[in-house]
Parts: C-alpha cells; sequence; structure tokens
DNA sequence: TTGAAAGCGCTAACAC
DNA sequence: GTGTTAGCGCTTTCAA
C-alpha cells in the first residue's frame, strides 16, 4: 500500500503559518539527541539530569541559540512567570522606587514585571486587575488596601497570590506589606507637640483620591488633638501633590490661620514648596514655623533648611514584596495572609 | 462491541491538572450555542458577526464571568500582547513620565506593558532583551541608541518591532523618537553666552553610564568655544545624580575654577542643588553665576530663583512611541524605520 | 457569517 | 535519569 507523501509529512507542510520560531525545544532536542521534556527538565532543574545530558544540552542551546518561549511556558504550566504590579503611577518617586527595587529581585528569579498604573482610580484599578488576571500571573501587586468591591470578588475567589503594599491595618485580601499611615500622622504630631508646637495644620493634596495621605491626615490630628494642641488645621487642595502646591497650600492655610507655627505636608514636594514660600514671605523655618515632610526625596537633605521628614521604606516594601513572591512560585506558602510591618523612619534634620 | 466509556472520555478524566480556567473560550461558545472559533472571531472583530450571535455571545460571556486567556492567545497568535519596555530606571522621573505616558496608551489597546531596568548597564540590557524576546512581545523599546553588539544582532536579525526612545542622531535599529542632546547642550551654551557669560561649566554625573548626559556636555563645549567663551569646562562626578551631588559639584567646581559665571546642569536636580549651595555661599544667582538646568522637573517653576532649563518631552515620547507600536499592532508597517524628532524647549526663568 | 480542525511551544504526570 | 504522551486555551486557515 502506497500512502502520499503529504499524508506522511502531516497536512502541516501545506499550511503557512505567520511566524514560526526559528528554534525551539523540539530542534535543541534533537540536536542534543534526547528528548524534549528532557530539555525542559533541565531548563528548569539542571541538577534532575546527567551532567554529560546537560552539556549536550547546553551546547545544542548555544549552538542554535534557542530562546524558551516563555508564552507557551506559561499557558502549560497554567501560570505564567509575570508578575502584575499596579500602583496608582509610577510618575510618584515612592512607587517608582518600590517597582525599581521588586523588578530587581523578581528579575533574579526571571519572573517578568508587569505595569499598571490606576492613577488613583477604583475603577481603573478594577479594569487592570482583570487585565492582569487574563496573564495568568503568579502574583498581583496592589497599592494600598481601598479597593473596588469588584476588585476584592474577582481576587477573593481566584487562586492568584495577591500582594497589598505601601499600606497597613485595613482588610487584607491575601499578603500585606506596609506600614501604618495613621502612625505616620501621629508621629509627625508627637515630634511637632513634643518640640512645643500649639498651633498645628495638616497640608495635603487631593486627599480625596489618595486615602494613604487621608490617613495620615486623621492620625495627625487625632494625635495633636490629644497632645493638647490649641489648634489643628487640615488643610487641602484637589490639585496635584507638587512643589508649587506647597507654596499655594500655606497661603491657604496662613490666610485663614496667620497664627500657626507647625505645619506637617502629606509629602516632601509639598514641604519644599512651604520652605520656598516661606522664604518668599520672609518667614524664618523653623524659628517661625516648623516644617516636617513625608518622604525624604532627594532633596530633602540638601535644601534650606535641611528637611526634616518621615522616610517610608520604599525599597525595603519592594524587596519584601519580591520575596514573598518568590517564595509562593517556589511552592512555598508559608507567607500565605501575612502581615509585614516595614516600619518607617522619622529624619530630623533642620526644619522642625 | 463494547467500548469502555473511560476510552470514549479520553484518559483526561484520570489525569489531574494543577489548576484548570473555571470558564473557557470553549464554555463561552456552548452557552451562546455557536462555535469557539465565532467567540474568538467575535472578540477580536465584532462587527464581523451578526448582532444577534455577539448578542448571544456577549451575554454567556456576562453570565459566565469570562476572562480570556492572553497566555493562550499570545502563543497561537505567535505574538503576545506585550510591549517590553526597558529603561535604565523607572525612579529616573524622566522615563517614569514616558513610562506612564506609554502604559496609558497601550493599554488603552489591551497591550500590557513589561518593564525592565538596565541600570544604565549595556550588558544588562543585553539581558532583558533576551528576557523580553522570550514572551514574544508586540515591541521592544529601549532607551537611547548605543547598545551592546549582542543586542544589536539579537535584535536585528529578529522580526520584532524596536523603538528607541530619548535619543536621536546615532545608529537606529529600528524606529526611533526622541531628541538630539547634542543640540541640548549646544542650546545651553548658546543661550549663555548669548546672554554675554563667557566663563562656562557644564556639572554631570556618572557621565561614562549615561551616554545622553555626555553627549550634552559635548554639544554645550563646542557651541560654547564657538561662540569664543573664554573658558568651558567639563566638571564630572561618577556618583549618582541628586541635589546633594549638585553641591558637591559646584564646590568641585569652583574649587578649580573661582571665576565662573555660568553653570550647565546634567539634569534640574544638580541644578537645584547649585542653587541651594549658592544661597549658602551666598553667591548670586544670576547676578554672579547663571543657572541652566535639564528636565523642568516639578521644583522648577517654584525654586529660588526659579529655574532655567530645557523641558525634554518625556511624555510626548512615550505617547508617540505607543502610538507607532499600535500602528504596527494593527498591521499598519509605515513607520517603519521612522525617526521621529520631538524637539525639547528651553523654559526661560529666573536663574539665567 | 459560521464551524471544523490543526496546531502554537511548552510542561508535567507517568512509565520505563 | 529519560522518554512518552496528552494536553494548556486560544487563533487561524479553510471549507461550508
Amino acid at each position: 500500500m502506497v500512502v502520499p507523501m503529504n499524508e506522511i509529512l502531516g497536512k502541516r507542510a501545506g499550511r503557512k503559518r505567520r511566524r514560526m520560531q526559528r528554534v525551539t525545544m523540539q530542534s535543541v532536542a534533537e540536536r542534543a539527541q534526547v528528548s524534549p521534556s528532557t530539555v525542559s527538565l533541565f531548563l528548569r532543574r539542571p541538577e534532575a539530569v546527567t551532567a554529560a545530558t546537560g552539556r549536550a544540552i547546553n551546547d545544542a542551546i548555544e549552538e542554535l541559540g534557542y530562546v524558551p518561549n516563555l508564552v507557551a511556558g506559561g499557558l502549560a504550566a497554567a501560570a505564567s512567570r509575570a508578575v502584575s504590579i499596579i500602583v496608582p503611577s509610577v510618575r510618584n518617586a515612592f512607587f517608582a522606587e518600590t517597582v525599581a527595587a521588586m523588578q530587581l529581585e523578581l528579575g533574579k528569579e526571571r519572573l517578568q514585571v508587569m505595569l499598571g498604573h490606576s492613577e488613583y482610580s477604583d475603577r481603573e484599578e478594577e479594569n487592570l486587575v482583570r487585565t492582569a488576571l487574563s496573564w495568568a500571573p503568579s502574583a498581583i501587586v496592589l497599592t494600598g488596601q481601598s479597593h473596588s468591591v469588584g476588585t476584592r470578588k474577582i481576587l477573593a475567589g481566584g487562586s492568584t497570590p495577591v500582594v497589598e503594599i505601601w499600606e497597613l491595618g485595613g482588610q487584607s485580601i491575601d499578603m500585606t506589606i506596609g506600614f501604618s499611615h495613621e502612625k505616620v500622622g501621629r508621629t509627625a504630631a508627637e515630634y511637632l507637640t513634643g518640640r512645643g508646637r500649639r498651633r498645628l495644620a495638616f497640608l495635603g493634596a487631593r486627599m480625596q483620591e489618595d486615602r494613604r495621605a487621608n490617613t495620615r491626615a486623621e492620625g495627625f490630628e487625632q494625635a495633636a488633638r490629644e497632645a493638647g494642641a490649641a489648634r489643628v488645621e487640615i488643610v487641602g487642595n484637589p490639585a496635584r501633590a507638587g512643589v508649587e502646591l506647597g507654596g499655594v497650600l500655606l497661603r491657604q492655610a496662613l490666610d485663614q490661620f496667620p497664627d500657626l507655627d507647625a505645619i506637617a505636608c502629606s509629602n516632601d514636594h509639598i514641604a519644599l514648596g512651604v520652605l520656598f514660600e516661606c522664604q518668599r514671605r520672609g518667614i524664618s523655618v523653623p524659628t517661625d514655623i516648623a516644617v516636617v515632610g513625608f518622604g525624604d526625596l532627594d532633596f530633602a537633605a540638601s535644601c534650606i533648611p535641611t528637611l526634616t521628614t518621615i522616610r517610608p521604606p520604599g525599597d525595603l516594601i519592594g524587596t519584601e514584596a519580591a520575596r514573598v513572591i518568590i517564595k509562593h512560585v517556589q511552592g512555598d506558602r508559608s507567607d500565605s495572609h501575612c502581615v509585614i510591618d516595614t516600619g518607617f523612619r522619622l529624619i530630623e534634620r533642620q526644619s522642625a
């Protein structure tokens, strides 16, 4: 019986593929004279293969210039080596630091960072989470603990590990790494009242969207009252946080409450703007008004006067998040539902 | 002849899968009483399906809570809806702005941003490119035009579109979007000499790694000489760019060349440090020394004196990059090997 | 306009 | 330690 050639070869030859991968695991296997599964095994656990086999495979990979297809791998393994990170914005130096630190650590384990920006919108965050899930990521990292109902539902139902970062004290979905923003506010207030200040204000930007800044403000107000401050005001502005806004906010504050002797800012950009505005108005810092920031950004140590501020450990949050994710990927589930308090540090400088 | 049931069902029932996707396209198809390929078609081109069919599919998706699996899609289509962006670091506000802008635009087309940090290392960049390719991305975005030989070889051979951003005038791999850093340097020098300054210095950080800062310095030096400056110095420091370094660099510069009357900085952080150091030393800006920055960062408009600086269009670079990538994904190859000069703008303020 | 069929390149259970 | 095998969930011809 004669079998037509094209039937032996299969129909494949007759089909055109759009872009065939030049070098597949199959071709590496052929060249190394082993089976594909051995190549796969070697790639994932080199020690599980004899030295000779390993060498042969390595040579084949080298000679062929093989690049593994992680998309195919992700499909077969039902979980891709991707980690989805969703932050309000990477333009914010805080989150940029965390994202950079995470990428560094995850990259060492060949985990790919996928980035999304919620722009402080819970609705947008939910969309991003939905899309993220489409990639079957090894983990999803969310900023903060306030999410839409939909987000919680989607994430609670699934089996994807979730890490919430930069906030503590709320309702956790799964793992949580951050610090208490309420305590940050309290710390600023206690520091200021402890140095004899009695008429305090907290200056913040877009506090409706930025729940964390809002929490800091609340902690600040409460602690200041407890310490017997004569005046505690919260001055907000819906504009985006920035140096310029610092000046605006100080003006706003002093127009209403000219007797203020201490200012806490929702971040260092605003504090710097306050410092500049004080300089323009001839207000002496810290003699007339003490200023405390949040962030310990680049300029805090060099501005005039140098800025007393609270430093959140953005990089530590990133490395810790990466650590628990890597453990999870490696099969160690012991960190499930962990809560890691990274703390923060008050950096005393000249401005307060 | 009796066929055993398990043979009819296939061995599948006997195998345990690790994590089965609850809702697949298959299940949507069954519910909507159509074939999977129709669902697929509808998802990608809704108009290619009758209104009734579309409605049925939509309902099924809704009822089942279907989330498409982009990993499977990427494998089948031989190109994933991922775009790999490799920047030196997202901690750098310039690149953060570009990445944020790109993510915003790409997200609208359901393209996922994958992020990598080269930390200004060509070797690391090459590793990241290799990994990126493993994901069969729709495009790869690289920062600058100086890459390792290996990077060029890998990318030139493949069919993945490449966009180089933030630099112009070098050897392009494929598409290029940015501006001339040499011109930036020239512009600063011409502005300064045009205002009568004769003894100029360029202050820069880690200029070995940061080729673009180096190019700005070269353009600056050349243009200053052409304009007949009495002195043109380039003062570098291997430390990371930062406000503190600005002060250090100014000290370095004035120790060697006390008669300087103009300073250009490789970025605004350094310029701000220079401003602070001048204030500390009682040097009047711009009377004694004129200062020009690069970046137009947040504080440039509010510091004292406000900072004359050159603003690179970080967001425009991002949106343009996204635009050409989206066009490419949609099959329009007309932008291949395009070179887009986004230009930059000198922002005149008080410091010069 | 819709459906059937054939993979995409890899992983992992299982057998040897 | 290595190979066999059966998919992972989707896209895309091609035919109807």
